[in-house]
RNA sequence: CGGGGUAUAGCGCAGCCCGGUAGCGCGGAAGUUUUGGGUACUUCAGGCCGCAGGUUCGAAUCCUGCUACCCCGACCA
């Protein structure tokens, strides 16, 4: 993508309402355009990101054998009056009407419409484990919106729903959802810590709250040491093994970890010392086990091999990749703006042209460009007439993991210089040696 | 929902006390200059001064009401 084509507003001062970084450098960096309050626009190189993210979620989801589909954000009101959480909800729910003077809300989470779409159709145990999940805006109007996409009304949600016969498949099916968060936050560069969470609304007695650390995180987190080298279970893993993924979040949840409301000083003070890690996070994504909470009063039930009617044992996963954009950029920035993992970076790599206009520049990333898309990478070409200060500071804002920069001076001997934009090390290499170097980024 | 605050050009702000018809910096356009870390200078464009009423010869400024947004707290992916 040329710069000079593209749709990128960047802003070189500070909007007054972002308070944290997260919110401020994607303000800065163009990445979204609020329209109310806790309402955003993605703007192109947001959604770049964003997109970027809900792929990883897909594969992770997918890989663990959930299904994806797509409810919709309208729903009636009779289907909340069935789980009685329409009363139940309060303010935070989106209320409206339609032409007909009909009762509609805006979704804030879809347990009952999933449970409805389930009991329309599924009879066996046969069908079961069952998990479809999907991806898809939701609304839920907090008294008190704020820092930007972390905390919207509205926001993108991936929400997944496990349907089995009794607790032990659906202690396995939120077992496998345990294991696909962690590989999830692992691939999008995040440090994730599950802890125990309150069950809150939705109900239920066994949840997680993933957690990562962030030193701006609006959280305050107590955890052992050891889960910061943990290993992150292996692409491979056999998510039908039910003894091996539950060894894995045994060992997951094997040491202390607690956000302040769970928080219990005397079990983390009697951690060694070294062992203690008191540190600030940002909740990503968060598990329940639910039970019969939903199949109960809307009557989802299945044929047993008993041959007797069962409630099916329900479990709902949520994660938020609006909020993850915002997350991600916590945890990875410095003073000159976002640093972007790879695995979401918008562009992969930052081409910029210190002399558009210069033949010699012009031709050397004109072949850097073309060489680098035909091998598949998404290069974000700065060819604007503007100062080299100007480009610079803009390719550091948006963070593109890696900076081909092309100006006479270098290019005299022959090389352009590659810029790692996390470590900030530079190399001068001949143009073959940068497009060999970077090709592989795709 | 309680407490506090702000609304003036795309962004950041001044002007408001003490009414006289709007200004600065950044950004945008044109030009000269400059060319490896947001260059300098010149010119230009851009505002129902949040909305609605009121007071007044005259309101960005004073009064009343409304709305939006932000911050702190309680709640949340």
């Amino acid at each position: 993508m040329r710069l000079s084509r593209y749709f990128l507003p960047i802003l070189k001062e500070n909007p007054k309402e972002a308070e944290i970084v997260s919110h401020r450098l994607m303000l800065r960096g163009g990445m979204i355009r609020q329209e109310g309050a806790g309402i955003y626009a993605f703007l192109p190189l947001g959604l770049r990101v964003l997109n970027k993210i809900c792929a990883i979620v897909r594969e992770e989801q997918n890989r663990s054998g959930a299904i994806e589909l797509l409810m919709p954000t309208l729903q009636s009101a009779d289907l909340w009056r069935e789980s009685g959480r329409y009363d139940a909800y309060g303010k935070e729910m989106l209320r409206l009407k339609d032409r007909h003077e009909r009762d509609m809300l805006y979704g804030p989470t879809n347990e009952e419409m999933i449970t409805e779409i389930f009991r329309a159709y599924v009879r066996s145990y046969k069908d079961l484990p069952l998990n479809l999940y999907h991806i898809q805006t939701k609304f839920r109007d907090e008294v008190r919106p704020r820092f930007g996409v972390m905390r919207g009304r509205e926001f993108l949600m991936k929400d997944a729903y496990s349907f089995d016969l009794d607790e032990k498949g659906a202690r396995h099916s939120y077992n496998k959802m345990f294991v696909a968060y962690l590989r999830t936050f692992a691939r999008l560069s995040l440090k994730s810590i599950p802890m125990r969470a309150e069950t809150g609304p939705i109900g239920g007695d066994l949840s997680h709250e993933f957690i990562i650390l962030a030193s701006t995180g609006e959280s305050e987190v107590f955890c052992h040491r050891g889960y910061l080298t943990m290993e992150t279970p292996a692409a491979d893993v056999n998510f039908d093994d039910t003894a091996a993924i539950a060894r894995i979040v045994a060992d997951w949840t094997s040491h202390y970890a607690a956000t302040s409301d769970m928080h219990e000083a005397a079990k983390f003070d009697a951690l060694p010392e070294a062992a203690r890690v008191s540190a600030r996070g940002i909740e990503v994504g968060h598990i329940f086990y639910f039970g019969t909470k939903y199949s109960e009063p809307m009557k989802a039930v299945v044929n047993g091999p008993d041959g007797k009617e069962h409630l099916i044992h329900g479990g709902s996963y949520g994660i938020g990749p609006s909020r993850l954009v915002a997350a991600i950029i916590e945890a990875s920035h410095d003073e000159a703006g976002m640093i972007w993992p790879e695995a979401v970076a918008p562009f992969a790599v930052g081409l910029a042209n210190l002399k558009p206009g210069d033949a010699a520049c012009d031709g050397a990333c004109g072949r850097i460009y073309s060489e680098l898309a035909a091998k598949g990478v998404d290069v974000l070409y700065d060819d604007r007439d503007e100062r080299p200060g100007a480009k610079f500071a803009t390719l550091d804002l948006i963070g593109l993991p890696h900076q081909a920069i092309v100006g006479p001076k270098s290019l005299a001997e022959g090389k352009v210089e590659l810029k790692d934009r996390r470590s900030g090390e530079r190399e001068l290499v001949s143009v073959e040696a940068a497009i060999a170097k970077l090709g592989g980024k795709a």
